[in-house]
Formats: C-alpha cells, sequence, structure tokens
DNA sequence: CGACGTGTTGAAGGAGCTCAATCTAAGTGG
DNA sequence: CCACTTAGATTGAGCTCCTTCAACACGTCG
C-alpha cells in the first residue's frame, strides 16, 4: 500500500477492500484532486435537494444521512465512519434525495465529481470498486429496510449495533465487542424507526439481559453471539467476504 | 432509438431515460449476449446466497426483491417491470443478498455479467448509464426506509400506489392513475412493513375517502393530488428529471 | 449558578397486530 | 354444468407493543 500517511489513505483502504488495485491504480487514487475541510459536529455536508458537484469522503469523524418525512419525523439511512466515500451518490444523481450530515467534528475531503468519473472509466479496476461501493451501500439500504419493517425494536436495535461493531472493526478502528459510538438515543431512535423513549427502554434491557453495556458514548458488546442472535445479524449483507 | 422490437429494447429504453447513448452505444446495449426465458408466477429468479454469473432484465410482467427475517417475516425491497434489470446488485456482489422472484409470469432476458461489466467500461456512457440505474434503485431503497420507518400506515400505503403509477406511467406502460397492479394484499403487506388485515383496511378507508379504488388487482387513482398530499409523494426520489 | 442537552422513568392511550370466522371468485375435475 | 377446492378478501374482538406526555435526574459548559 501507498504511503498510509497520504490524505486520501483511507479513501484508497476503502476501495481495496472491494478489488484488488495495481500499485498505478492506487497511485491515481491517491492523486486525485482534492480540498480538505472540518465540518463542525451537527453541520450539514449536503441537503437534500441541492446540486453537488463534488463527492466527499470521510477522513476521521463520523456522519449520517437521513430523510425528513411529511410529518416532521426524520429517517436516519445509514451512519458513516472513516473511509467512506459518504456522498458519491448525490453527487452522481446530480440532484441529491437527503441530507447528509457531520455526526460529530468530521474532517473530510471534497473530490470533483468529474474527476472521480474520469478516474472510474479511464481506470476500470478502480471504477468497479466505486460502483461495487455503491453497491454495498445499497445493500445495506435493504437489511435497514427489513430491519425497520419487520422486526421488533429489541432485535432492531440489536441489529445496529452488530452492525457499527463489525463495520467499525473492518475499517480497522476498533475491536468488535467495544467501541465509542457517538449516538445519542434521540438519533438511535431516527435510525431504527422508534421513539427515543422506547430506545431508552430497549437499551436498559438489553443491558439487563447481560448482552450489552452502554455508558454516554461507548458500546460494550459482553456476548456477541448472543446479541447477534438476538438482533438476527448475519454479516452477509455487508459483503466483506465476497 | 434502433429497432424498438429487438429483444433487449425495453433495457435500452430504460438506460436511455439516464444518458444519452449515442448510436452505437445503442447498437452495443441491443447486441449483448443473451438467453430468454420465461419464469412461472411465483418462481424465483435468484436466491439470497446464490452466487450468479448472469444478470436478468425484466422484459415483461412483474418481479419484486425481498428479504427474509429471523421471525420467518418477509420485506419486500422493491418492485420491478419491464425494462429493468433485476438484477445487476446480487450478479456485481457476487453473492446474492436477497431473493428474487416472479410476480407475474414474466419474460427475461439473461446476460453474463462479465459481458455486462465489459461493455461498461468499453463504453463509458453505457457504463454511466447502467450504475446512474443502480444508484436510483439505492434512491428508491432509501425512500422505502423512510416510509416504512416513519410513516404510518394511511400514508404508507398511499406512497406505494403513487409509487407504482409514476413508475408504470414512465415505463410507458399505463396512464398515471389507472393500471394493474398484480399483487395480493399480503404482499402489498410485505412491501409496506404492515398486516394484510391492516392493509385491507387501509386500503379500505383510502376508498371510503374517494382516494383510490381497487377492484381484484386494478388500481383507480381518483384524485391524484388529494393521494400524493396523504402519501407524502413527491417524484423527485425516482430521479426522472435529473 | 443556571441553562441546556441528554438520559430515565411512570402512566395512559392508541395504532396496528393476532386470532378466527366468514365471504367471494376463480378454478378444476367429474 | 355443477359440486368441490382453494387462494384471497373482509370483518370483528381483544390484545400488545410502542407512543405520547410529562416529570425528574444528571452532567457539562457558559
Amino acid at each position: 500500500m501507498t504511503s498510509p500517511n497520504h490524505t486520501l489513505a483511507p479513501m484508497l483502504r476503502k476501495l481495496s477492500r472491494w478489488c484488488t488495485l495495481s500499485e498505478e491504480d492506487q497511485q491515481a487514487v491517491l492523486e486525485l484532486p482534492h480540498e480538505t475541510r472540518v465540518i463542525g459536529k451537527g453541520n450539514y455536508i449536503v441537503r437534500d435537494g441541492d446540486k453537488p458537484t463534488r463527492s466527499c469522503v470521510l477522513l476521521s469523524g463520523f456522519a449520517y444521512r437521513h430523510k425528513v418525512v411529511g410529518n416532521g419525523g426524520r429517517q436516519i439511512l445509514s451512519v458513516h465512519m472513516t473511509g467512506d466515500v459518504v456522498d458519491l451518490q448525490n453527487s452522481l444523481l446530480r440532484t441529491a434525495d437527503h441530507d447528509v450530515q457531520a455526526l460529530t467534528e468530521a474532517e473530510v475531503a471534497f473530490i470533483p465529481v468529474d474527476a472521480v468519473t474520469d478516474l472510474a472509466f479511464s481506470r476500470p479496476s478502480i471504477g468497479m470498486a466505486m460502483w461495487y461501493d455503491t453497491l454495498v451501500d445499497a445493500s445495506v439500504h435493504r437489511e435497514w429496510t427489513a430491519n425497520v419493517g419487520r422486526r421488533d425494536a429489541r432485535t432492531r436495535m440489536a441489529h445496529l449495533l452488530c452492525e457499527f461493531g463489525v463495520r467499525l472493526h473492518d475499517a480497522g478502528l476498533v475491536s468488535l465487542c467495544s467501541y465509542e459510538m457517538p449516538m445519542t438515543q434521540e438519533q438511535l431512535a431516527d435510525a431504527t424507526g422508534l421513539t427515543s423513549v422506547h430506545v431508552n427502554r430497549t437499551l436498559k434491557s438489553l443491558d439487563r439481559d447481560g448482552l450489552v453495556q452502554r455508558s454516554s458514548r461507548s458500546v460494550l458488546i459482553t456476548e456477541w453471539d448472543t446479541l447477534a442472535k438476538a438482533g438476527d445479524f448475519d454479516t452477509r449483507y455487508l459483503h466483506l467476504a465476497d
């Protein structure tokens, strides 16, 4: 791997997850023109309806995507971490169909979308890796639809906690069973389609049963297998092993 | 447009929706190697866990994608119609993360996935159109997540009926407000995260209020604007106009 | 210190579920 | 052409999971 200290190294790491990239391919990714910026906690990266001309890569921190529905309710669609190309979707689709917001203070790199597509089609391996990345994203959306549509509160919550553990672990950030998850209970509610009150009770219940401990923003999964079972969780939809 | 009678014409029509394709591009799409087949109503096109080597285009009829969760519940993730490349996702991701099933008897064309990717990267306009197609698919997933996560039964149902109307209309099949929708109430339930009993009551209620009439399998939207409003429906997520 | 964001807990209510019976329409075989 | 079957639609009654509303606790930060 070329220069792990390079700004876009997290993005390269992520793309390499999906396809093998040659030395030149790797170099080309790292040389993508970009501009870095720090986004304050809670600030918007893209707003629903925007016509972004740049794609955004998360270099550090967390971000999430969400939609606001007619009655004022909000649905969080996915949570993103270091290395995620968090807004290829909106920029390639030309008009954003959802909001992207910083969950914590976050370092991001903006890349002109034309540079991204040019690279994708001049270097098929990179193009395939990017396409694959957006496909995995869609797979996660499918799992979330099933999660909020057909699982009860306890299962949903357990599922979400498992997903975060696996993805953070895969991104090389933490151990599977102990991680920092900077989401409030209200945000967890918006991610699971519940109310914050019920999220509270559900977390308490999981805690009482000895499956997971959550204090302030840290999560400690005490019984991974039991939690995964309770959460109807199978990593397959994350496509980590294909 | 080249030869509207060609087998793959519906796929070409769909791709042309997303990007302008040159005469040669169009020809190249139509000349994709393929094998057609008729899939009986209710038969599976792909099963969760399969490793498909061919992608599947719907030439006629309807299909839907779904997931089965731990407690036996089923969540329908999207419904597909003529021209939809119904399984680019599963074939490009190498392992299927959900089922694809024929809703009605359906004519399909199977295309080797290698032929698809070769074409995508040898002809960037086609590649971009295909990528775009999968991105729109993901956008629909996002809307569905919000639909089942944050809207009440009545709104969900109205939203679904509006989506079908717009998409069928866009595929050139029918008028916006009157179409055949061959789904049972149980399938509508699995698409909306409700039970069939409650779907029945919800449809009755929409009917009573004069918004929509549904007899056997036909849908007649009597008050489009009112239904769209009741369904918190905005076509933007379908990206038809970008 | 006071204020604000977040977490916690109780009590009451409701949207949607479960269970179960009945009805209807479209076959299907004799 | 009719008895029989079967998949789906319809309706009622009771229940429960989750929501709503409201109060209070806790920590942090000006």
